[in-house]
DNA sequence: CTCGGCTCCGAAACCGGTTTCGGCAATTGG
DNA sequence: CCAATTGCCGAAACCGGTTTCGGAGCCGAG
């Protein structure tokens, strides 16, 4: 291999490259046999192909993936368009999703086109382009909707994805998810196992489909402790902090306040910081919290934040390796699966210290 | 164009698309002159070059860029490596930056290939394999080091590359960087024209070539601002939060404490409110400071981080602009830009309430 | 009128692969 | 022992572009 790339003339890029016509004369071969070979048409022995796939890696055979494409139509790209600016959920997640896509990519020598939208309208316009320039032979879909143009789009034109996320409508659909849903449950089943009876939810943006699965998974988790669903303590639409602390706020004052509140998403959890802040309450005693993410920032403030976290590097990895699998014909049913997020127990939750009451006392007592 | 695309066959891919075949013989001309029309050759006739470009619109006829690529051996895709993992600054700064380069880029009809990778030596790897494979025809270096491998690699091939950021060895580089020496002067003038005469610098990863620029702006601002320098006000190294809360800790440990502190890098300016925190200092009053980057976080917490702010999305666009010219044959030195990054004073630095010399009394009887 | 040069375009080669098609040799069946 | 398969490979077409080369017309100069 060393030794391959040190006998190229360096310096100029042409001159140095090994085609597949200079490959097949040093074998005494044809090209179109040395194509076939290493394609693994049944038309080789055995005895040959094992000769060209040694003579390929000897001399340091790459044929270029567009040189192919002329023929074939495949690039060996993958395309993720990532949406900019309407959630800032994305934003500590990009590099590491990139990180796993990237990785997963190379290692099967493929690469990654990568654009950005500013609207759900602009990325399928993205992608539409995309498609027919031929810049990427399928897409990653991160933060799917519950009823997704993109994927619309892709199904229309027979073009292969797979989904970061699921969706309402599976038809033709690969994807890999974490299981939200669960975490929510458990969430609330360890706050109940402290001895907290009333639970509020924040939930995420309703628009994506992940937001009805943790609701959904929410109310599981009060069902499995016996304990009652208050619509008062259901709140929704918290994707930063500023809405965070807004809902915190609600939720403080109702009559009968949470002791302890489950967020959809950490960066909404640290509202709950700011507004207990407000009010002299001590998070993690005088209010529990979980949420789900396990963003970096959650580890900074004080209490850490206890999360559900996921790892986003991992996802993008196996997400590569689906949609590849995808491209290479594999059934979409075939290529769905789904992980668990881990549970970080940073200290945010605790024993409740008061009651519902108590706490709604104290907090009378503090605005007076 | 809409009728163009309605024109398509829908459903299969290769069927619809119309090629520079189809495009000549619609316009009774030969491939030939149709490609050289396109392309800007010298030895076609005006009224045929409209001709045909007029003929390629209602046609929408696109090449496609791997089949120009087999021959020209570029492929229309700028490459951007980008590290991951060893400093935080570029997290809420990727997103933006692929935004703006995306943007760029596909309003040339270039597209943008990504890689990651968690070393320097992994990057240079990386981007070996993309060039050697012909996926992208420049690059885009984020982040540059004083010494930066990949600049020897790319210089040594002769692949087309722009820097965000300079370096000490100019030779074949172009580059668009933020003047980050010029923001650090204005704030010391700022800080000195409030009324501050200990101003503490801490400057942020020694490797990058930012570091030494900034750390001789501060000196220039002393300078113009008649201030001595006093080198136990220089500190470094600090590129998150803990690094600034632990480096603002040692300056307030001095006999003679600064009242005001410069940091070069938002998130380690982020750790001075910790510090100042647990000392029961109000920053922007008893300690002020100015910083760099413009974060997110930095207008989250109270009082907001007065901050000089760098358009991230604005360099990416122009970098990417940059590079195809690059690519396109112009000479690097006519490809140097530099912006200035804006002051927003959001209420970090104000006059001192405190002389450094009651502010170490203070913090010796708090201690107490 | 002829000749050289210039303008402009077509024919064909080429780029680096893939895929179709046909044929030779060895094997199998009768 | 001969015919029909079968296994295996080469020749050539092909993909969608670019680039070289040559030549047909037209012009002005001699």
């Amino acid at each position: 291999m060393t030794k391959a790339i040190q006998d190229r003339g360096e310096g100029e890029a042409q001159p140095g490259r090994v085609t597949i016509t200079a490959l097949s004369a040093a074998l005494g071969l044809s090209k179109s046999t040395v194509s076939r070979a290493l394609n693994g048409y049944p038309d080789i022995s055995e005895r040959t192909r094992l000769r060209v796939r040694r003579g390929a890696e000897t001399m340091g055979y790459r044929p270029l993936s567009h040189a192919q494409a002329i023929r074939t139509g495949r690039v060996r790209a993958l395309g993720l368009v990532v949406q900019i600016g309407d959630h800032d959920a994305q934003r500590p997640f990009l590099a590491d999703f990139l990180a796993g896509i990237s990785v997963a990519a190379s290692a099967e020598g493929w690469t990654l086109t990568v654009a950005t939208a500013d609207s759900e309208a602009d990325a399928v316009r993205t992608m539409e382009q995309l498609v027919e320039d031929r810049k990427a032979d399928g897409f990653i879909l991160p933060r799917t909707l519950s009823h997704d143009a993109r994927v619309a789009l892709l199904r229309a034109r027979g073009v292969p994805f797979v989904m970061f996320g699921r969706t309402a409508d599976p038809e033709g659909c690969a994807w890999f998810d974490i299981l939200g849903e669960a975490a929510m449950r458990d969430a609330v089943l360890h706050l109940a196992g402290l001895g907290h009876r009333r639970i509020a939810f924040v939930n995420g943006g309703t628009a994506y489909n992940y937001s009805r699965l943790r609701l959904q998974g929410y109310r599981d988790g009060l069902d499995a402790a016996g304990l009652p669903e208050d619509p008062e303590l259901i709140r929704g639409g918290a994707l930063n902090t500023d809405d965070g602390a807004r809902e915190t706020r609600a939720l403080l004052a109702l009559p009968q306040p949470p002791t302890a509140v489950v967020f959809a998403v950490d960066h909404a959890a640290l509202g709950l910081y700011r507004a207990c802040a407000e009010r002299g309450l001590a998070v993690g005693r005088d209010v529990s919290v979980i949420s789900y993410d396990g963003v970096p920032d959650g580890a900074h403030v004080q209490p850490p934040l206890s999360s559900f976290t996921v790892d986003t590097r991992a996802a993008g990895h196996r997400l590569a390796e689906l949609l590849i699998d995808r491209i290479r014909g594999a059934a979409p049913e075939t290529l769905r699966e789904t992980a668990r997020a881990a549970f970080a127990d940073r200290g945010s939750a605790g024993p409740p210290r008061l009651s519902s009451e108590a706490l709604s006392k104290r907090l009378a007592t503090e605005t007076t």
